[in-house]
DNA sequence: CGCCGTAAGTTAAACGTTTCACTTTTCACA
DNA sequence: TGTGAAAAGTGAAACGTTTAACTTACGGCG
């Protein structure tokens, strides 16, 4: 490998030129710099990272640790990620936990892979990244598992060690916008098959749909939520159950697209077309939901929008002009397609 | 921070001490192995791995370029690479060339995004990576985009340059034992919905088919080979054509699961139920196949052993033992689920 | 002619490790 | 007690850059 030292001796200059040169600094004469740039071309000389790293102090590196790259979420806040890193001159380098591969769904017993984690930022730190953006898998306090004197910055999590910094998207904005949707479009019993009671985002998903029911001054119906766990099954076997009731609702809001997809399966196995007879709505915009039948009307998360801000702040953190909101929330956007329709039944 | 040099000087010894304790190499007492450790311990020093890969040349870090993240294959693939290289001590530097957004569909036109890759290469190259992961977004031949000094495997994809690494899958062993599968049901007119004609995996998945079709002294009927784009709406209209043949085919094996959805849901616009009165095969696994109606049977692809696979293969060329099979072709497993019967009208 | 200011370029230390070549210490044995 | 070999430890250069501090060359001006 040629060296910056090499290209001073073929071009008959000290280093200290040839750096100059290299950097656009110091006060070289333009014959100089020709020559240096020409013997540069020549021997397709590449500057070494690795010294330039260690004589600054600083990589122009960000390490990304994510929970499990193959959730739906990952790739594309990566890609939110990769984008804003390139232009501004930011390599990444990536850590994946394959969580779910280690700790099944343990997610409450942190202590059970807090050491996963230390290990991979103690990696990153050797690797002397600049900063550091944490992709959780879903949203949920992380506590103060990662501390560090380098930046942070959560994804789709947050941590509650004071003064941290997440990006997440705003579920019960979203919520109650979906809501909003059925009730403008007539529906007046509106169902909710909720995720895990015990999970952040069934809880601001639940408030959303509340605030809308209220606001409208619709009735509140117990009789009407649903909890199911976020899989398909549990989808299904509670759209039976809602269905069933005396007077069964004219639309479902699932908390997300796989429980969607499972009611819109129940119900066509019941006879209950979607959208005349049953509205659903979904969440998260996954992949399938467009291909399914009907295409199922759901609420898109900003995944990239969300990985481009976690890295403009931790850019902004670096430059030490920390962000003026340091936990934004994101707003989301509802996907309209065949799963909505006004309610047939006006009463 | 803290360094080697401190740690040195508090445990009053030298730095070659504190190094060979570090590295478990020279002839260290046990007593003085004990002190340093103690002050390594209570100082939490952590080595700059940024200044031994200065020192050693070798950054045990391995640069992964993947054209497009978002791409259903990507994840799996750097799931892959990812275990591996964690087992062997070894980091990932990722590049995303986001080249879809870029360049759209034109990927024959080499010259178009040469220059991306380079730029991606030499970045990489400058960060003294110690190999490079090339992850296609599907079979082809992209040339001697790369040539360097360090070892490229190329995976999903390879590189006419002589000797150069990659990993793929067995396409046309895929197509033949998916064929296979079908005329074993009783199926002797079976439709081919291929992809464009001029992809490597629209070839090897025909020459699959039709050795089986052979094989099994089928009749060769080349009205029942449709051309489709790999898209949605070609495997509809396909399918609808194919359909509306004086005989129709009783299966269909689609190149891909868009285009086997679009078929599906082709033939229940027409009435035709599946599997009863048509077997449909896709290709790739896609996560909504598995969620579709009905469940689609379909051929998956080791995308994470493959990743494993480039790596390990990477590794080895490193340690200077290359592999023996350097053009390695993995082989596909079929997905067994709602979409195929025995063909109801033996003949 | 001498002085000064500026432009152009150089010197050498520093970043945090590793390791070769060397010195010092220890200890078994004659 | 002296010797030699093995064990334990040290010194310093090197990896490829950057940059503060310095030197040299040059031209203009009084």
């Amino acid at each position: 490998m040629i060296t910056l030292k090499d290209i001073a001796k073929l071009a008959n200059v000290s280093t200290a030129t040839v750096s100059y040169v290299l950097n656009g600094r110091g006060n070289i004469s333009d014959k100089t710099r020709a020559k240096v740039l020409e013997i540069v071309e020549a021997h397709n000389y590449k500057p070494n990272n690795i010294a330039k790293s260690l004589k600054l102090n600083k990589t122009s590196t960000i390490g990304v640790i994510v929970e499990d790259i193959t959730v739906f979420s990952a790739p594309e806040i990566i890609n939110g990620i990769n984008e804003y890193a390139e232009e501004n001159g930011f390599t990444i380098v990536l850590t994946n936990l394959r969580i779910h591969k280690r700790i099944g769904n343990h997610f409450k017993d942190i202590d059970r892979y807090k050491h996963i984690i230390t290990a991979a930022v103690d990696d990153l730190l050797s690797k002397q990244v600049d900063g550091i953006i944490y992709i959780g898998v879903h949203t949920r306090d992380v506590k103060g598992l990662i501390d560090i004197a380098k930046p942070v910055v959560y994804v789709y999590c947050y941590s509650t060690l004071e003064s941290a910094y997440s990006v997440n998207y705003d579920d019960e904005l979203a919520a109650l916008e979906a809501t909003n949707y059925l009730i403008e479009r007539g529906h007046k019993r509106i169902a909710l098959i909720s995720g895990l009671i015990d999970s952040m985002p069934s809880h601001g998903r639940f408030n959303g749909y509340y605030k809308a029911i209220m606001a409208n001054q619709l009735p509140f119906d117990p009789s009407l939520i649903k909890t199911g766990d976020w899989e398909y099954s549990s989808g299904y076997s509670m759209a039976k159950e809602l269905m069933a009731l005396p007077t069964p609702p004219t639309a479902i809001l699932a908390m997300n697209d796989l429980m969607a997809g499972g009611a819109i399966d129940a119900c066509r196995e019941i006879n209950v077309n979607i959208p005349e007879q049953l509205s659903v709505i979904g969440f998260d915009n996954r992949e399938f939901s467009g291909y399914y039948s009907p295409k199922i009307t759901t609420v898109d998360i900003p995944l990239q929008a969300m990985g481009s801000r976690a890295i403009a702040m931790l850019i902004e953190i670096l430059d030490g002009s920390p962000p003026e909101e340091s936990n934004p929330k994101l707003e989301c956007r509802m996907i309209e397609r065949e799963t909505v329709a006004a309610a047939a039944d006006k009463q």
